[in-house]
DNA sequence: CCGGATGTTCACCT
DNA sequence: GAGGTGAACATCCG
């Protein structure tokens, strides 16, 4: 479920253990702290660091201690439990399950209470100092101009937008609900698009992290109910089309989408 | 039983 | 070098 919009959530969520002090890790699962990063090295430095503030860029969560940087990322089924406590619950692509064996890594506080991440599909991960600069600017505060630069590609602007590097934080229903407000083609190479489609997509990728964001979430687009086999487009009833583009399977209007 | 799912990384092609 | 593809990770769902 982590797009972005997810993550924020997340972050806001994590802003409550800020001023704590970390005493306890739970690090069981080696390929969850895979990289950089191994259990024993956690246990080694977190305990008695504090807690200092947390970031976010793209769907990086990064919490700030008066040690490393802690890098957690969420892959597709990962949820951060604070104090216990999800702040998102009940997830859309998630199941009725839930389950404590998922946790693969948490931190408790001098307070009492904890951070965690629950993955069942353990496609997350934990790291520390993890290298921010291989992250493009963050979608969700990028101006024009670092839009304009990224989208000179040939590569197809849907495949440009969710290239981490290059831009942070869009996902793939993001995505294809921006294409589908800005009316543009995911398979369009990137730098096809004139001046004024490129402020057209750049303002409808503004306004979907806006209007998604307060909805409540990645999945609450527009395009969200069509993306079916067979669906329609919401916007003026001609079948979706459904194919791969950048890796990922997308849904987009043959109609309005140019 | 099979395919696919809000993600990332890597090996291997073209 | 730039892109694209398929696999891997693990679990659930239609």
């Amino acid at each position: 479920m982590p797009e972005l919009l997810e993550v924020e959530t997340y972050r806001r969520s994590a802003e409550s253990v800020v001023g704590r002090r970390i005493v306890a890790v739970h690090a069981p699962d080696d390929w969850f702290t895979k990289g950089a990063t191994t259990p024993e090295e956690l246990h080694a430095i977190l305990p008695g660091r504090t807690v200092t503030a947390t970031r976010r860029i793209g769907k990086l969560l990064l919490v700030d201690t008066d040690g490393p940087v802690l890098g957690l990322r969420f892959g597709m089924t990962g949820r951060l439990l604070v104090d216990g406590d999800a702040p998102i619950g009940s997830l859309e692509y998630s199941s009725d399950r839930d389950d404590p064996v998922w946790d693969r890594f948490g931190i408790g506080f001098d307070t009492g209470g904890s951070m965690r991440i629950r993955d069942p599909r353990r496609l997350g991960g934990v790291e520390l100092d993890p290298d921010e600069t291989r992250l493009g600017p963050d979608a969700a505060r990028v101006t024009l101009a670092p839009f304009r630069s990224l989208l000179r590609s040939s590569a197809p602007v849907k495949a440009r937008l969710m290239d981490q590097a290059r831009l942070a934080g869009m996902g793939n229903l993001l995505t294809d609900e921006a294409l589908w407000r800005a009316g543009i083609g995911p398979r369009r190479a990137a730098d096809s698009l004139d001046e004024s489609e490129l402020r057209r997509l750049h303002r409808a990728m503004r306004r979907t992290l806006a209007v998604l964001g307060e909805r409540g979430g990645s999945h609450t687009g527009d395009l969200q109910p069509a993306r079916v086999r067979g669906g329609l487009c919401p916007r003026d009833g001609a079948e979706l089309r459904r194919e791969q583009v950048g890796g990922r399977t997308t849904y987009w209007c043959p109609h309005h989408q140019r």
